[in-house]
DNA sequence: CTGTTAGCGCGTTCAT
DNA sequence: ATGAACGCGCTAACAG
């Protein structure tokens, strides 16, 4: 197979028999050309597999594409991956196109993968901050690119942020338990470092305070340590001398575990996770829920708002978050 | 907010009283540069806020970017979305980025979308085919472009193809149901029309016959309408004067309806699902199962292969599945 | 180790 | 309705 080079604008122009001028306005204006010319033009452009090259297109425009980048955690989780099907939607109906960039969930990497991308000449960057510094985005910020960031807020950096209702989420969930006689509620948080833990774990201590519950430590499992199995913290504590009636998950990582312990626990223990997931329904697991989605195609409303008007203020969205009540969540304390 | 605008390597040059292609050798050759200048031309470019414009760099190379392209059928199927988590990754190890674009399933929008990468330069094309004629690539892969078709072969394209061993996977776990004495078995498939399916329906087949089982039609649910559920195919199977004694689902959507509807049966009818899923061993669940991630990079290294050396020969590759047994599969047919 | 010249493929700004 | 010249920001190919 032999590789042949690429045709330009100026080889179809040859062919056809006219500039290249106008050969681009076939391709890009659609305007001021003869219907006659125009066939001629296609007809050469098809004859040598003519495609138009952007590069050289946004280059003369002034270096802008029609690309927004969204840096990602860790792209096999699904959450994450679910917000970028939202972005994604949301983009193509502005005629953008999304390109994925993954941390890893390194914080080192971080800076190294949003230079990268920024590189590339993105309009906008959504980014789920990792790192515990995004100062360095603050001159790009400065040059008119808009940076969104994504489920949690990002630190020394004045951006657009999209988060979660995770305080008031547990809270309302938390209430929902005391409501039925629950006191002895225990808390999984894995990684529990996190913005997104942190609130979840206020929301829980807020709910329990309310009704006079304040010593809530020896009912937290908080670890930041991913061989820490959720079952086993779950194990823990009902183990414990004066074990919890009920269990709240902060993330869906607990409620895998959760789900896996509590099935044939008599008396059962009531249960609610945070994060919905598949079969959850089927299972009866009362969740702490929210649209992914939606996270998603909100973050890239915010990118294009600001595209659209660069001068426009920062904005915090919360993304609401409803009770699920599935059965779990709804069993009451031993009499 | 005033939007400044963007330094160039020229006005770097400038502030740092060198020639542009110092400048140039600083950001990218990385050589013949003394540590002095060095530190001179980062010091302007620091505060001019340069950031070098890949654009034009990659215009001046030859028109050839950094970004492989991935066109996907739908963003929120977590299958895809593994896939593309492998394709990112095995990428990332060579200093390419992915970016991703979804036909959303829809035939008519596959061109249009692939268009628009291409237009992009985009130095590869991983698709998942969906439209059912990829032929209109025939003059991109001429032109040097790596095109790997991911999931199904693409029809009327010689391209390199990675796709699942439907049809001896679905056979094995067929298979394992008949050597414990079933021989009355069900088969899921929706959507029915597509490869896959089309596949394990075969291989479904094909262990029936080993038996001597050869009318298997009013035991198959094929549909190619997203609104009949699994689990009214389920339920349907099982309102038949003579039910089956273990069903087999084409793929998770099926199971998820399984799952519904089987849990509670007296007496148990045997499961196998095709994919694996989260809490498949929570629940007991037999399933085929393969590794997504390594479907995503080996098409990422078929296309790395093909631009290391674009005169290499087309290959089709064929992933793996095992039949992992988890009790659902194991329950034998009423005595 | 550093600078000069030319041009990647296209769109803009004029002209005709 | 069409074309010529220039330049977007950068790097290849040469000097020196």
């Amino acid at each position: 197979m032999t590789t042949q080079s690429r045709a330009t604008l100026a080889d179809v122009a040859r062919l056809a028999g006219v500039s290249s001028k106008t050969v681009s306005r076939v391709f890009a204006d659609a305007g001021n050309v003869s219907a006659e010319t125009r066939e001629r033009v296609l007809g050469s452009a098809k004859r040598l597999r003519f495609r138009p090259n952007n590069l050289a297109r946004n280059l003369r425009r002034g270096g802008v594409t029609n690309t927004v980048a969204f840096v990602i955690g860790d792209l096999t989780n699904p959450f994450y991956f679910t917000v970028a099907a939202g972005i994604e939607r949301e983009l193509a109906l502005h005629g953008l196109t999304m390109v994925l960039a993954s941390t890893d969930d390194s914080p080192d990497s971080e800076e190294r993968v949003v230079d990268a991308l920024l590189a590339q000449r993105v309009r906008a960057l959504v980014l789920i901050p990792i790192a515990d510094d995004q100062s360095y985005l603050d001159g790009e910020r400065q040059l008119g690119t808009p940076v969104v960031s994504v489920d949690r807020p990002a630190r020394n950096l004045i951006a657009d942020s999209v988060v979660l209702q995770n305080r008031v989420g547990v809270a309302e969930a938390v209430r929902s338990l005391t409501a039925i006689g629950h006191r002895k509620i225990g808390f999984l948080s894995n990684p529990a470092g996190i913005y997104t833990q942190r609130e979840r774990l206020a929301g829980y201590r807020d709910a329990l305070r309310e009704v006079g519950v304040t010593e809530t430590a020896h009912w937290e499992r908080l670890d930041d340590d991913p061989s820490v199995s959720a079952e086993y913290s779950v194990r823990s504590l009902l183990a414990l001398a004066d074990p919890p009636t009920a269990i709240v998950a902060g993330n869906n990582r607990g409620s895998a575990g959760a789900v896996r312990v509590l099935r044939d626990l008599d008396p059962p223990v009531a249960f609610i996770g945070f994060d919905d997931f598949e079969l959850a329904d089927a299972l009866g697991i009362s969740v702490v829920a929210y649209d992914p989605i939606e996270l998603g195609r909100t973050a890239a409303r915010l990118a294009l708002g600001h595209l659209a008007d660069p001068d426009s203020f920062t904005t915090q969205v919360e993304i609401p978050t409803r009770l699920i009540q599935r059965g779990s969540g709804e069993i009451p304390p031993p009499a």
